[in-house]
DNA sequence: CCTGTTAGTGACTCTCGGGTCATTAGCAGG
DNA sequence: CCTGCTAATGACCCGAGAGTCACTAACAGG
């Protein structure tokens, strides 16, 4: 029983990193790097302050750090079938949105994200890596489907074609509102998700002949 | 010429917290409140470091006062004659997003934005009152206008109807965007809000007979 | 021009928190 | 069980920057 009241201290070089990344995620994602302290940091992890500078040079480092393994393991989890999922437009644009809000509602994502808006001016390359990762990627992999969308004469020819950013937006709307606006109530996922879906098959695709609107149903 | 090389201190009670204010908002929206450095926004007012404590008994205090002061001009040049406007729903519709992106575009609503974000958990009220006057009203107002489109037949019965707000996500995506990755290069204006524009007509409006393209050309 | 009032100053204090290091103690190997 | 290595500690150091205050000087009124 000794050692629930103790807590003696132990030695265990290897798994120290990942367990102080881990509290620096959480510290420097609620609170921003100024605001993020080692000391908190450090009872996250169970050890004291000092022991942080045995494997981090500096609070800089240790935030670099944490936000390079994060950055590594939101990506990682990014890895969806969908660059070769082959289907109607209608599917492929529902299928790519669900993932994205699924990423950004019950995911780690959602702290990276914050991190970046706040402290994007300290890291610039990370910034920019996420940049290339996310929007670039995400942007060339819309314009895709929506360019065979128009070869298969499913989608029409719109300003659209040049800004495919512009269909995941609300997305990140969404994403922002409920970080900020948590306090006044959070916007409804369903709910919110089906206007979403409208919006985009409705503003995307042909109008002329047939009907899409019962794919709306089946998300 | 004296003036010129002296710069003599003045005394001038009127005028300090205006300048002050000026100043603190200035660094504020660079810094954040963390960073912001009291001397700094001192200098940037052209008085001593003492002088500011004068006016606002704290740090803290001259942040309030100066995100107060700034939320109160941006919201008052918010006040379009849009609420008073009739005309096709196509018209009411392009005329708000225009004035949506005028004010991010352009106008000091971004570095207010930016505080929101940065530094929303510490001013739990001021986020309330900004969501208040500016979500939730420009919410209600595109309901509004898109009722009165369904009642007219010029818009589509949709899920979009119970979360207008979706309509608008795309201009807040664009400030992010730019906000974020202006390093990575900026969004283009013309072409990203011509896309908004058709993204929402389409999105929106009926596509039974009457064609309402031509709106967009002209907006 | 003198003088009282008070805007303004800037050198100072003091706290907070990042970073250090002499000391303690867990553990492997003999 | 002893002993040397080093993970871990936490009391301490120190700089930065918020906040103070004794002093200076602008200006109004007489």
């Amino acid at each position: 029983m000794t050692e629930l009241t103790k807590a003696k201290t132990r030695r265990r070089k290897e798994a120290r990193p990942a367990e102080i990344i881990e509290a620096g995620i959480a510290e420097f994602a609620a609170h921003g790097f100024e605001r993020a302290r080692l000391d908190r940091i450090a009872r996250a992890a169970g050890i004291s302050k000092g022991t942080i500078y045995l494997y981090y040079p500096s609070k800089e480092a240790l935030f670099l750090a944490a936000v390079e393994e994060h950055v590594i393991s939101v990506m990682a989890e990014n890895e969806t079938a969908l660059e070769t999922f082959e289907g109607s437009t209608a599917e492929m644009l529902t299928g790519l949105l669900r993932g994205i809000y699924k990423r950004f509602v019950e995911g780690r994502a959602q702290a990276l994200f914050r991190i970046l808006i706040t402290e994007g001016d300290r890291i610039p390359d990370v910034v920019s890596s996420y940049h290339t990762m996310t929007i670039k990627r995400g942007t060339s992999l819309l314009r895709r489907i929506l360019e065979r969308g128009v070869e298969r004469g499913e989608v029409a020819e719109s300003a659209i074609l040049q800004n495919p950013q512009i269909v995941i937006a609300p997305a990140v709307f969404f994403a922002l509102h409920n970080m900020m606006f948590s306090a006044a109530g959070e916007l409804e996922f369903d709910s919110y998700f089906e206007a979403h879906v409208q919006l985009v098959m409705n503003g995307v695709m042909r109008h002329d002949g047939a009907q899409h609107s019962q794919s709306l149903q089946q998300y």
